[in-house]
DNA sequence: ACCTTATTGCAACTTTATTGCAAATACCAT
DNA sequence: ATGGTATTTGCAATAAAGTTGCAATAAGGT
């Protein structure tokens, strides 16, 4: 763990909102903490390799965002087709579901994405 | 409505995965029929305007694909991780979980996207 | 056939993300 | 602390998906 890394995991410590590698890059900047948005892009992935990091990649963002893992259920997000902001939904219905596919897929599932967009309260 | 708009409608019509921007182009290509990607781009765009196509965003895929819409029902994807393959789950459990959403965080949700990950019978 | 409008192809460009390599930093043993 | 090794970082270059501007072509109505 570099101070680089700290940074990071810092940042996403304090943010609400999954945030971009851009983002990342940017927010740090702000702050005056010199890192390269290469070093962002390998963080992100290091960390998400060490199951510290959530990656997501929301439908028709053309980006990946990432939030922190540590200590949080499984979860979904909806996302405001105005503003971008993104708000989590702490359900997931898909337990049931799940076994169903496997039944009639023959799949072994392994994962799920769950989406939801719409317009947030200020935005209607 | 051109030739250039009917090939790539015919394209999708005959195959039943969803296919990238590339794969239309490389398939249509394969079938000797002359388009530029720029036009696969433009004309996926136009007949998602027209509702006749939908665009999907596999999770991780890091690309956008392009299935039929015409007479077919709402439905989900479940994708193979080793050998990509896509397969149609003709189900969604989520109109009670919608209605659930907007009382719980006052969105209007106009939209969902529900995706699995796992192991086709085959690579399994 | 003619004229107007829409569509296409080419080239250049944008954005997101990845790779190679040398320099800098962290870690460990002494 | 000091030195040596392995890891991490920054820079430059590159890759892949998708978009934009513009001139040339094709479509459609009268």
């Amino acid at each position: 763990m570099t101070r680089t890394r700290e940074a990071v995991l810092a940042l996403l410590q304090r943010t609400r909102q999954p945030l971009s590698a851009t983002e990342i890059f940017d927010r740090l900047h702000q702050e005056k903490v010199a890192i390269d948005l290469v070093t962002v892009y390998r963080t992100v992935h290091v960390l998400k390799e060490l199951g510290l990091v959530l990656q997501l990649d929301l439908h028709q963002e053309g980006l990946s965002r990432y939030e922190l893992k540590e200590g949080r259920k499984h979860h979904h997000h909806i996302r405001c087709q105005i503003c971008g902001q993104i708000v989590d939904l702490l359900l997931c219905p898909l337990k049931k579901v799940t076994k169903l596919i496997e039944q009639q897929t023959q799949f072994i599932v392994d994962d799920h994405t769950l989406e939801f967009t719409g317009l947030c309260p200020q935005c209607q």
